[in-house]
DNA sequence: CCAATCGTTCGAAAATTACCGAACGATAAT
DNA sequence: ATTATCGTTCGGTAATTTTCGAACGATTGG
């Protein structure tokens, strides 16, 4: 038995706006967002199948440091769900009006999506 | 007669979301554009009467380039206005919505408002 | 126990951004 | 015309961010 990986976050009333736009602000983050959005709690391997491990854990932790989103231990693997109620508590529909205002035609080509779907 | 002076602005077709958020997510520039929000049309210098010149450039070309404002040569000086409509057509509440969930106690100290702390 | 897999951390390099003084051109006022 | 004011550009430095390989600890499966 040893310590299982935990994670911290900030509490809700800290997270702040600025911040919160910065995770925003990069194209990579961004549409991490808009696939927890879509999709709930996925697998973090999910969010850059192609990315080096050090890139992706760069760039969930940032989210999570931002208080964009929760990550989980699950085994060896990594659970990762948006903070969509906190979030909404914090900046009411800051989270869906950004998405709204997404397209996906400027999505970095970091997932497995292709051109037939 | 010499040339005057102008300024070069992005389609509002060619706005950006990322580079949006990007522009919002610098506290000072996020305080600049509550500001444009609120007053409408200002001379650059209120926006950061204590910044130095070239600094305060900087910021506004900044948010000029990734379509935030318009900005419009004046005599001397120089006047900015938030491309409201603009970017409402392009992301429909999301000024609004930030600013909404922004909160003055945090903004950086480069205005005229004093010590009330 | 052994080997494979996963996420994290460390370290360093590259890229981007912020910052500001100084020089410059344009404009306004006297 | 002369002076003062304003914004811009240039040049360089500092700070931040991104990226990724390598080593490490934790977990799973055989």
């Amino acid at each position: 038995m040893a310590a299982a990986r935990t994670y911290v976050h900030p509490e809700t009333r800290d997270i702040a706006l600025p911040r919160v736009l910065f995770a925003l602000s990069e194209p990579l983050r961004l549409e991490m967002v808009r696939r927890l959005a879509a999709e709930g709690e996925v697998d973090s391997i999910e969010l850059g199948p192609d990315l080096p491990r050090s890139t992706l854990t760069h760039h969930t932790s940032l989210l999570r440091e931002l208080g964009v989103v929760f990550v989980r231990a699950e085994g060896r693997k990594c659970m990762i769900r948006l903070r969509g109620e906190d979030l909404d508590e914090r900046f009411p529909g800051l989270i869906d009006t950004v998405l709204a205002g997404y397209d996906p035609d400027h999505a970095p080509a970091a997932h497995g999506e292709e051109a037939g779907e």
